[in-house]
DNA sequence: GCCCAGGCACTCA
DNA sequence: TGAGTGCCTGGG
């Protein structure tokens, strides 16, 4: 892994990694475009701000927490350059795909954060889902920095939501997800549910515990699994995954079952990069809509 | 103003 | 077991 300090920070140089592409690829909310191709992103009870540079991706921090957080954060270990060359292989359309979206990577988010963004999720656009995390965020999350006079919170834990009641979290503009909300915290506060424990399940049996929770169903477990553990057998079936799928793939199967089944045998353990790429690819060019 | 979103639970056959 | 339907809300 190459990267250099500079005056302003880390410069990690990795012709794999584009920080538009992996901040918008859409698998996390918590991020704000700046001017000259700068974020500002949220992560990790932190506040962080990246550039695109022609020589690589600008970190604005220092290098102990850039070896200690954002390394990890940004999946930089990863050779992200064999898994496409294994994609590319497999078809046109992952070859158009992982060579249009080259830089992604796969976040290590936050598995709580990740459980509640994606119940959040259903029905819903990007644009609102992130107003709804910041919401909750501010309500009950931590002031954690002030960007040009902005101030940002951290994503509540599990204890700072479980007094949060129906009614409150109605108030926040989440309608009929609130019951889900905190059907999520009951089990996690009571530890009915223990997040780590899922690390060391399999797939399937994760996947299983956290469909236990109102309002989880196959999509938004199969994210919580791939973005939250990075268990990349999950294939997230969502309507852009649908629509490409019947587009490029599979214009025979209709049933969500039979895509799972499909991308399980055909991409297998990769099959949550392949979705990425698929995903963002699709949406990017409304293919099939 | 209308339509429908990055799904899910519930109902009914 | 599978198909049909309602759901809060606000962006397009």
């Amino acid at each position: 892994m190459a990267y250099f300090i500079t005056q302003d920070g880390i410069l990690y140089n990795d012709k794999d990694f584009d920080i538009k592409q992996t901040l918008e690829c859409g698998q996390c909310f918590r991020f704000y475009p700046l001017p000259q191709g700068q974020y500002l992103v949220i992560a990790k009870d932190k506040l962080l701000v990246v550039k695109q540079e022609q020589s690589g991706v600008l970190f604005y921090c220092n290098e102990k927490e850039f070896l200690e957080l954002w390394q990890d954060y940004f999946d930089l270990t990863r050779d992200y350059c064999q898994i496409k060359k294994t994609l590319c292989e497999k078809d046109i359309y992952l070859k158009d795909a992982t060579q249009e979206k080259f830089g992604l990577r796969l976040l290590h988010q936050e598995p709580w954060e990740m459980l509640i963004s994606f119940i959040l999720s259903q029905n819903k656009q990007i644009p609102h889902i992130k107003k709804l995390i910041e919401a909750i965020s501010k309500s009950y999350g931590d002031l954690i920095g002030t960007f040009e006079d902005v101030n940002y919170y951290s994503f509540p834990t599990p204890n700072q939501l479980k007094d949060a009641s129906d009614e409150a979290f109605r108030n926040l503009k989440v309608g009929f997800r609130a019951p889900y909300l905190i059907d999520a915290t009951q089990h996690v506060v009571s530890g009915r549910l223990v997040l780590d424990d899922l690390y060391k399940l399999s797939y399937d049996e994760a996947k299983t515990k956290l469909m236990m929770i109102k309002g989880v169903g196959e999509k938004v477990a199969d994210c919580v699994l791939l973005y939250g553990f990075g268990k990349y057998e999950a294939f997230p079936t969502d309507v852009w995954i649908k629509r490409v799928m019947l587009y490029y793939y599979a214009s025979h199967i209709s049933k969500e079952n039979e895509i799972r089944n499909f991308a399980k045998d055909y991409f297998g353990n990769l099959a949550g990069f392949a979705q990425q790429y698929l995903f963002y690819h699709a949406r990017d060019h409304k293919i099939g809509k």
